[in-house]
DNA sequence: GAAGATG
DNA sequence: CTGCCATCTTC
């Protein structure tokens, strides 16, 4: 069990405690373990209870519970809890703007005891009886309902990763009983790397015919949903869908292709068959006899794809070994949890980078632990320090500077002329129209000492839209500026979206694959970034951290050369 | 810790 | 009715 999940485990103790009043001290310590557990370097299994009790924040009965935890998988107390908590309950904790408190407070005095009836009440404007309920929380947690309804069944790329390996092999171990030639391939959502993934699908390739029944599966596990004789759709206990496409080895080609999809991708290139025909050897015969050149699966979006495949100007797609350094990270000076020197080994050593920018947070977000000005020239000379130590490879000193209510920046001038880079992101004030959020931002990106901007709307995929803006104004702003744009590798956020990218490269603005990493396992999550900028058509060309340390040293002193003759107010 | 909603 | 403060929740 990993530290993420036995924190998960601690904070639901915590609510479930506050939600049946337990003693208030008592909570306090389960909630701050949880807090805790997530913030260590290393992981708790490894450890025993004496040395776990020594941690700070980590007491002697905390340090049973978690010892029961590794050895029984499950904690007495939590199970009796959750024994005495209708599941509903449970699950009307998720909801964003519920807390145990107001939780308890709707359960007790309206008596409702799942979504469907919470749902039920906010239409009927009941949820304003509730003590501490007025309209406006009732509206935000009916959106919030629907939010998650509109999402049920949807799985983050990352999260359902590991799940497509499995199911890979399981099909294909299946099939290889029935036929010893059979072949199982990955495709649709997953097949083109989409950042949201709808059903999981799969393509059999068999000479056998009508291969899938609904017998082939698990009937424990699977829910069927729909069978015809090519095709099953079936749901597992996690409630993702998946689909099983069957073809012959004539039609592999033809059906794979179509299965990848998009829909429109795959309309609009049939649209260049002189005459319709089915049976291809390969994708690139498809692509061929439309007079196309080649497109990679991620790019079949309809997105002008087929207009620079007919021209022959498709980019070169970015790999992750074109990635030269990392900007956007966090050490342990703000809510990162691993030392800037352990971050800065592990690009050289591991990863094999240049460089690597740190930015930790700024002194508005003081719950992040953002760095007082005090405290930034301490890190400073850290890095000062660290960089003369690990030369040639070079720290970059940085920032991720809140952008205020009113779009400027998180510190004075003298302080941000003392960073090589500044990463300006949004963290507060997130339910902004239209209008005020793009004046905002475009107001930070004219502040002549960012660098990139950060996660540009603030979402959070499955969990949160981020803030409304006018994409083409923004992107123009950076144009005007020279600020890059982030393109947050975290695949909760792969913010900007892909489907922004190629306007951004039109107009010469530069992408950063950003892993905003909070410790040394975080620049993995590159990974997904460079997927998302493949789909969005990225070259290497014209992502920020592709550069070389000679040419970003080159950008960051150009960039500080042209604010140094502008002033912010 | 600040900010927004509520009472 | 207003101002002020306490509580809950999020970032």
């Amino acid at each position: 069990m990993e530290n993420k999940e036995i924190s998960k485990i601690f904070k639901l103790l915590g609510q479930l405690m506050e939600l049946h009043e337990e003693n208030p001290f008592k909570i306090r310590s389960i909630a701050n373990a949880s807090f805790k557990i997530d913030k260590l370097p290393f992981e708790v299994k490894d450890k025993n209870e004496a040395e776990l009790e020594s941690i700070e924040g980590i007491g002697k009965s905390t340090a049973n519970k978690i010892g029961e935890l590794l050895r029984n998988g499950s904690i007495q107390e939590l199970d009796n809890l959750l024994a005495n908590t209708p599941l509903g309950i449970i699950e009307i904790m998720g909801i964003k703007g519920l807390g145990p408190k107001k939780v308890k407070v709707i359960w007790d005095s309206l008596g409702i005891e799942n979504i469907g009836e919470l749902y039920y009440a906010c239409n009927e404007n009941r949820l304003i009886e509730a003590k501490g309920f007025g309209y406006k929380t009732q509206e935000e947690i009916k959106k919030a309902i629907e939010f998650k309804m509109a999402n049920a069944g949807r799985f983050l790329y990352a999260k359902i990763e590991n799940l497509v390996a499995v199911y890979k092999s399981l099909f294909e171990k299946l099939l290889s009983n029935l036929d010893k030639e059979s072949s199982v391939v990955v495709t649709g959502d997953f097949r083109r790397k989409s950042e949201i993934i709808d059903s999981l699908d799969f393509l059999f390739i068999s000479s056998i015919k009508n291969l899938v029944s609904f017998e082939l599966f698990d009937q424990e596990v699977f829910e069927l949903l729909e069978t015809t004789p090519n095709f099953i759709t079936v749901k597992d206990k996690s409630g993702i869908t998946i689909k099983c496409f069957t073809c012959n080895t004539e039609n592999a080609a033809n059906i794979l292709f179509e299965t990848t999809g998009s829909d429109a991708h795959v309309v609009n290139v049939k649209s260049y068959f002189a005459a319709e025909k089915t049976v291809f050897a390969s994708e690139q015969e498809i692509y061929d006899y439309a007079g196309l050149a080649f497109i990679e699966p991620e790019l079949r979006e309809n997105y002008k794809e087929i207009a620079l495949a007919k021209e022959n100007k498709l980019p070169k797609l970015i790999e992750f070994n074109d990635l030269k350094g990392t900007l956007h990270n966090h050490s342990t000076w703000s809510d990162g949890i691993h030392t800037i020197k352990e971050m800065a080994l592990y690009c050289r050593d591991v990863l094999k980078l240049e460089y690597l920018g740190m930015s930790d947070h700024s002194k508005t977000a003081v719950y992040a632990g953002g760095l007082s000005i005090e405290r930034i020239l301490a890190q400073q000379k850290e890095i000062d320090a660290l960089n003369i130590e690990m030369a040639p490879f070079k720290i970059f000193k940085g920032i991720e500077s809140d952008i205020l209510g009113d779009g400027s920046l998180d510190y004075p001038e003298e302080i941000l002329k003392s960073f090589d880079f500044v990463v300006a992101s949004v963290h507060s004030g997130m339910k902004m129209d239209e209008q005020k959020a793009t004046e905002r931002l475009i107001k930070a990106i004219e502040n002549p000492f960012t660098t990139v901007l950060g996660h540009p709307t603030g979402r959070l995929l499955l969990s949160r839209n981020g803030y409304p803006l006018d994409f083409k104004r923004i992107i123009d702003a950076c144009a005007d500026n020279g600020v890059a744009i982030e393109i947050n590798a975290n695949p909760l956020r792969l913010d900007l979206d892909w489907r922004w990218h190629q306007y951004a490269i039109e107009k010469g603005v530069l992408l950063a694959i950003n892993p905003d990493a909070h410790r040394t396992e975080g620049f993995l999550d590159m990974k997904y970034g460079v997927y998302i900028g493949r789909k969005g058509g990225l070259s290497k060309e014209m992502c920020l951290n592709s550069f070389n340390l000679a040419e970003i040293s080159k950008f960051f002193e150009m960039k500080k050369l042209n604010s140094s003759d502008k002033t912010i107010y």
